[in-house]
DNA sequence: CTGAAAGCGCTTACAG
DNA sequence: CTGAAAGCGCTTACAG
């Protein structure tokens, strides 16, 4: 039956294809007998038009892209905290009759898509400054929205958590609570990144409690679920004398407490253990865990405005940098250092 | 600086548009130093042919989508799986130089983007007969691959697990730990659907068995977090002697076990419980989780190869249906029905 | 208020 | 082996 055309309804309507079109845009020159007219013979042939043929026009896809660095080669993250912030644009994005196409990419990426694509714009997690993929993504020009990677010129269009408090919310929860060496299970920290500024935030807090800093307290392994399994090990270590561990990530909290289980470590008994992002599942944990929270959704969702605001050059934010609050929300998995912890580790 | 037309690059090769698409499109009818002069011209211009225009003319967009039922009014769901499959469709589209755009779409959805998007095809999740989005989705006549979704239609593209061995394996298994009084969490049990043959599983395995079948054991509440966790009284209730529970989801199955242990109920002790799906965290429970297992991200791959089968009209696999194999995960949520149980319930 | 025409950037018969 | 030209389905000055 081949598709409805711009053509075929003028013809059906009587008019010019610049009437109908003039209608679809409402641009106002139509009377109101035509407007009528035209819908209905529109509404008779369901006709939709081409997206192709207007993008080729206006230079405008009305597609962006979630742009997802790979981490192992190939394949995309399980951590569930990604599908959450893309639901989070597809939200956005459908409030505003965009697409969203999603992408994960290993630095050979070209980015040619966007280009060939006409992409109006992107949102690209977890770069950094020195990533090969952000300096190819700077080249090509297009609106941009970073999450999560602290970049530093004032130019860019940048979203992310107060994570510097959020490393503090949980390292003073956990010294409030008694603990004095609190291990910090972090991910690759790097100059400026998430990380490091977390950890900052714990390093405030530790100045502030007089706690002493101690670098084996630090652990960069990744903050995977399997990452915090490993930990476990380590963490036990009777000599480092750990009696609470900040993982940066919720699935790192749950690798770790499922290592510590296996060891005999009981959580919270012997060790405290407070997590990161309050994903969905944490408060059906055993123990629930007590984490950083951040609303993940949203973020997807701010993200797309900031996008928009962007492609249409006014400002809805004051800045262009929008830093999201975090909180503590203090479940099951943290408690008070326990008095007959010292005398367990003496043997 | 304006974007790089497939003028610019003939007038600075010397040589005509039809020759520079001839190079792009490898039509073989251009000599060997002509594509090496054009070729260098590209590279020298960064040039990236439009899609938009070639779309146009080709009525292809290179472009899928992954059409997700919201649950929840304009939010899709938390689930992990989702992401998991994603990520296979995201990988098998990479594969086959397509994009995915992803689209949570609910009853009101006209499907319009389809057609003005010239999409490629469609890979639809979780629909069903009677669904009046699956009404719509046949009469748009663009290709589909349908999951989960039990289409009595043998013209339709489907892919889905071997649910009903699923149910029986799950079952079969609690069964051989001597339980007998076995709970089912299902949720909506439409005719054909996953639930259903889920279900026949269990029946199948139950009456193998020589147990009776009681309605009361089967619970239609939604397989989600909350679910389980909701369901954990209805399970406890002394006068139905459940020792056993078989979730049709580790979500659900998390949600349960957390309803138990606030209960007072210990999980595998107590009461064994059976998951289906085989998250990536179910290792990580504690206990953690025996399950029906899945590869969640093969089955995006192959919901993507089973599109271009259909568009390409040569088919891959025997048939139009792609039925994947279920294999049971047995962990620490499942122990030999304790002696002391009728004991306890007794009282 | 309406329409004829140019043009967006490609590809593909067609002619040479 | 190469090129001039038509056409994909729109939108937008421009003219009336």
């Amino acid at each position: 039956m081949g598709k409805v055309t711009i053509k075929d309804v003028a013809r059906r309507a009587n008019v010019s294809v610049t009437t109908v079109s003039n209608v679809l845009n409402n641009s106002g020159r139509t009377s109101p007998d035509t407007i009528r007219k035209v819908r209905q013979v529109i509404e008779e042939m369901e006709f939709s038009p081409s997206a192709s043929a207007r993008n080729l026009r206006d230079k405008k896809s009305h597609l962006i892209a979630v742009v997802v660095p790979f981490l192992e080669k190939g394949r995309l993250q399980d951590n569930p905290f990604y599908w959450h912030l893309v639901l989070g644009v597809e939200e956005g994005a459908r409030n505003h009759r965009l697409h969203v196409i999603l992408l994960g990419v290993d630095e050979e990426e070209s980015f040619s898509f966007v280009q060939e694509r006409h992409l109006d714009g992107l949102i690209v997690v977890g770069t950094y400054e020195q990533s090969p993929i952000f300096k190819k993504i700077l080249s090509l020009d297009v609106p941009c929205v970073f999450m999560d990677s602290y970049l530093s010129d004032p130019n860019l269009y940048q979203i992310y958590l107060d994570d510097e408090v959020g490393g503090y919310l949980g390292t003073k929860h956990l010294i409030s609570l008694g603990h004095r060496r609190i291990a910090l299970l972090t991910g690759k920290i790097l100059e400026g990144g998430v990380s490091h500024m977390r950890w900052l935030g714990y390093c405030r807090a530790m100045e502030e409690a007089g706690l002493p800093y101690d670098p084996d307290l630090i652990r960069e392994e990744p903050v995977s679920t399997i990452g915090g399994y490993q930990a476990a090990q380590y963490i036990t270590d009777a000599r480092k004398q750990i009696t609470a561990v900040f993982v940066f990530s919720d699935v790192g909290a749950m690798g770790l407490i499922k290592g510590l289980h296996e060891l005999g470590v009981q959580v919270p008994r012997d060790v405290s253990v407070v997590g990161f992002d309050d994903l969905f599942y944490t408060d059906y944990m055993l123990p629930s865990l007590t984490t950083v929270k951040q609303d993940i959704a949203e973020r997807g969702n701010i993200a797309v405005q900031l996008l928009l605001d962007q492609i249409s050059e006014e400002l809805r934010y004051d800045s262009r940098k929008v830093v999201l609050p975090v909180s503590l929300k203090v479940r099951q998995s943290t408690a008070p250092v326990s008095p007959h912890h010292d005398e367990n580790r003496a043997d």
